[in-house]
DNA sequence: CTTTGTCCTGCGGAAACCCGCAGATTTTGC
DNA sequence: GCAAAATCTGCGGGTTTCCGCAGGACAAAG
């Protein structure tokens, strides 16, 4: 068995080199990757069948990373060890896992024992491990209560970027109404009605603060921001 | 002397354990807080004149807690080591040095050497010691080419939390006009004026992009943003 | 087939935004 | 001390948001 670790803080690196040791005493191979970026050179030219991924680095992130090495080899095994549960993080990752792919999730918070359990569990028992509180943000994002739909997340960072109504509506072939109800339906989601403490009406711009709050609850975080930046470029000059 | 150590990743507090032992060997004691929170309260107990802080914790940032610190000992020197170098920290950070007091600010991806530097330099030198990187930033948004001024930083700040024309207005003692015009300052320094490629106009919304922008550029970061929510909370109720 | 629910769409208006213009005030530099 | 520069302020308008109301399309349930 080969191993391959994408993680671009040394200290968390060598931990984790380690760990993979004594958890994978049949793992003849580990190889180590700083960044997203040379992480797919190292999948592709090695043909890594088990990877473990920390998203948030710098370059080119973990989930960018999964995706392209899930696109050329789907049936490879991504365990993601995080520092963070941020639904944004949650999210990007639950939409890019193909169809029956196995894949772990794993905060560095978690135990030595955890996580060597994880890595066996992915990588030689191929069964999908996914940390509680994970799950939790998992749950929460998809019961309704307080969650975002598709369709509600997608207008969230439309709007996150900067752009007018009107510009969504032509990019998502809606009308101009329809993004707009879309937004309220945002509004209520996030609370955004809600005054703070002193009486004062009119107090927020509700496009703006619904942005605020989804950053300040962890919906949205900048390298999703990031992501769909790129995203918006790239389309608008194909 | 005696160091304390404010760091919540369990990894990274035991090299910094072991740097500031080989780098001070007149060191007879350390003490380890693991977020901000605990380390003011270590702090205040044992008068701690020496202190390590990481800024990015949960519970209690880096730089709420240092400015905690030097609130009640102004002489504390304090050697701040963070991941990144954003512009959002690095003006945190200068916000609240105490006038004449040493501090330093080293990356995590600095070499062991640096580090030990920076310790002997600034505990036992009393000298200030800003990492090359962090200085260009500094000086980038001081030098105001593209960098903002504090009231155009300020009102980013406000926007970004979602409060209209007016309310600002009424938070800053100011006139709405004036408000505005510290808008339109502040969407010419962030280039928000320039259209993505497609001649589009009235593609963005420029108070949305600008703050987009900001966040990109790591001008403003969540942390910066949750302190001031904060704030705003405290101040609307006082 | 009807009903119910959900989603999309257009219309219209109140409020908020963006901003040019021009006068008043303050700060800065010499 | 005075001129230049920078800021603050009010006015007026064009544009964009925000949203209630009302009608149409489509699917699922009774």
């Amino acid at each position: 068995m080969r191993v391959l670790i994408v993680e671009d803080d040394p200290l968390h690196r060598s931990y984790l080199h380690e760990a993979v040791r004594a958890a994978l005493p049949e793992c003849d191979l580990v190889v180590e990757a700083e960044n997203g970026q040379s992480g797919e050179i190292e999948a592709r030219k090695a043909r890594m069948e088990h990877v473990v991924m920390d998203l948030q680095m710098s370059e080119r992130n973990g989930i960018e990373a999964a995706r392209t090495i899930w696109r050329e080899r789907p049936d490879t095994k991504i365990l993601f060890w995080s520092n963070y549960s941020d639904e944004a993080y949650v999210r990007g990752v639950s939409r890019i896992v193909p169809e029956g792919a196995t894949y772990g999730y794993v905060l560095k918070s978690a135990s030595d024992e955890r996580l060597k359990l994880a890595l066996r569990s992915v990588f030689v028992e191929s069964q999908c491990v996914i940390d509680r509180e994970v799950r939790g943000i998992q749950q929460k994002s998809l019961g309704n209560a307080h969650g975002l739909t598709d369709a509600e997340y997608e207008i969230l960072v439309d709007v996150a970027l900067g752009l007018t109504d009107k510009a969504i509506a032509q990019r998502k072939r809606l009308s101009l109404r329809s993004v707009q109800n879309r937004l309220q339906q945002l509004y209520e989601k996030l609370d955004v009605y809600d005054l703070p403490d002193d009486g004062m009406e009119g107090w927020y711009n509700l496009r703006m603060r619904a942005v605020a709050v989804a950053l300040l609850r962890k919906v949205l975080n900048s390298s999703a921001l990031e992501r769909a930046e790129r995203e918006l470029h790239d389309r608008g000059s194909s």
